[in-house]
DNA sequence: CAATCGTCCTGCGGGC
DNA sequence: TGCCCGCAGGACGATT
């Protein structure tokens, strides 16, 4: 559930959290999380690493360690960072702590068990397909008209929703913010990416990149159970205007907001305001 | 090759 | 009240 926003607003956090400080040692509780690496392994690389920098790449976070060492984390639905106070205070789905030098515990805990952390030589790191692939960050500077006009006939025959999910296309963007997108720009889901004039692909250039800016702005949105490293939920699930609002009215034009499901996930529009 | 579907896992809410 | 079922979704692997 963590999209871009959610996940940059935890990056914040982080790199003001840990960012600069050294891990002391690590304790895995559940290795569930653990990908491509065995426990003691994950264990005997990160003690005594320093934290250099905490980046977001798409929808992870990436921890750049000293010795040519890295991090990665995808939270997928449930994963989250947090700092207990005390040990005694963990939530009872947290797999992973880490003992840091300044800062105390911090925690990684994950109720569905989805998230992963691999831990690499940033050289390993780079080569694993989800960051191979990933396409480009629309709250970066390399997302430009010309790059998203030859994104867009690259791929004509894919419908909006499916074209704005796909990661190796346009990073970020998940099932909430997509049909926030959608709306906002006026467009129906199901319509194929080729049938776009041009003013329909800069709006949608435009409106990808104003949804994903103003949600970070608020801090990301709650929905289910997304909370920042403070345990604080998000600002963003009031503005939602379709998104979980099937059968509520239009803030438009008060017609019936419709659930339809594509490729297995759930998309919300107007079929009045979308076309 | 691309499109689609099932899978991982847990909590929650609807229905009876 | 309590139980069962289905649903939620990011990314990947299998299948068509």
């Amino acid at each position: 559930m963590p999209e871009l926003p959610e996940v940059e607003t935890v990056k914040n956090d982080l790199k003001n959290l840990v960012e600069g400080d050294q891990i002391l040692f690590v304790k895995v509780l559940n290795p569930c999380n653990l990908k491509d690496i065995a426990e003691k392994d994950f264990k005997n690389i990160l003690k005594g690493k320093k934290i250099k920098t905490i980046s977001r790449l798409g929808k992870s976070l990436k921890f750049s360690l000293n010795s040519g060492y890295a991090m990665l984390v995808h939270l997928k639905m449930t994963g989250r960072f947090y700092a207990p106070q005390v040990i005694d205070s963990l939530d009872s789905h947290t797999h992973i702590i880490f003992k840091m030098k300044k800062t105390g515990w911090l925690a990684f805990s994950d109720i569905r068990k989805f998230g992963v952390v691999y831990v690499k030589r940033d050289i390993d790191l780079k080569r694993l397909p989800y960051l191979q692939n990933l396409g480009v960050d629309p709250t970066g500077s390399f997302y430009k008209l010309d790059l998203f006009k030859k994104l867009v006939n690259k791929h004509g025959r894919k419908n909006l929703k499916v074209f704005l999910l796909d990661q190796s296309i346009v990073s970020g963007i998940g099932n909430i913010y997509a049909s926030e997108i959608l709306f906002k720009s006026g467009l129906n889901p199901l319509r194929a990416v080729g049938s776009l004039n041009l003013r329909e692909i800069k709006l949608l250039f435009e409106n990808i990149r104003l949804i994903l800016r103003k949600a970070i702005k608020y801090r990301g949105t709650t929905s289910d159970n997304f909370k920042d490293v403070s345990g604080a939920q998000g600002g963003f699930q009031s503005l939602l205007k379709v998104y979980a609002r099937a059968d509520e009215s239009c803030s438009v034009c008060a017609k019936k907001i419709e659930r339809i499901v594509q490729n297995g996930r759930s998309t919300f529009y107007c079929t009045l305001c979308q076309s």
